[in-house]
DNA sequence: TTATCTGCAAAAACTTTGCCTCATA
DNA sequence: TATGAGGCAAAGTTTTTGCAGATAA
């Protein structure tokens, strides 16, 4: 895997926000600093970062979300605004991982639907 | 929600495995009962259906797979060969539901993923 | 130098939608 | 019979791929 510039903005893009965005996000704002990039590349970058588990790859409402944070986290989606904000319950994978049998995990996803903070107002 | 044929097929073809196929797997499923039924219907159903919580819709691998059983259970899916099995612990969503704060969720959705009993030999 | 990566454009894959007809309630 | 649902075809979205030229090592 050869170093460029493209790759070393978009992993500087994710691991500089909190907002889980997709890979039009990404390029988007890499754009801003690469005016040639394409989504292409965007994607490309993107897939083998998720498959060398640099990031995190999240499917949700039918689109990747990517993630710049790869510790053991959990995810909230707002089911009004589509929010997803992160949950830092180290315990809640752990539980989990224990009480698998037959199956080696290599990760674990946790989702939580539902409303956020704001929403709930 | 008035009562169809198509959605009667759709609702058994869904309970009556635990397979958790795709659309396009319970397309061709209920099409050997109704051959006229299009792909668009059953997404049609299925959509609703998963609306109306009567099934699960599960994001995996870029397509939407669904689940007749709608008790709260985990899913294991396995990298290598794709299949999606199911873990019944339903310790793990309480658990999980438990520590949550600032975050009202109507639904947790746990995915391991990684080799399964199988392909692990 | 040479193997990898990017940009560009096109294709692919999956899902949704519009419109008209049919059938349930 | 009135309205929701299905069939058909087309469109929409997101993601991937092939190729030729550019670039890192």
């Amino acid at each position: 895997m050869r170093k460029t510039i493209q790759k070393a903005k978009i992993q500087e893009c994710l691991c500089s926000v909190k907002t889980h965005p997709t890979a039009e996000l990404v390029y988007k704002e890499v754009k801003k600093e690469i005016p040639q990039i394409t989504l292409a590349t965007v994607y490309r970058n993107l897939n083998q970062m998720a498959k060398e588990r640099k990031v995190l790859r999240l499917e949700i409402n039918k689109e990747y979300h990517y993630d710049g944070d790869i510790t053991n986290h959990q995810h909230c989606v707002c089911e009004k605004c589509g929010e997803i904000t992160d949950l830092f319950k180290q315990e809640i994978n752990d539980f989990a991982l224990e009480k698998i049998t037959n199956f080696k995990p290599s990760s674990v996803t946790i989702i939580f639907e539902g409303i956020c903070f704001h929403c709930q107002k």
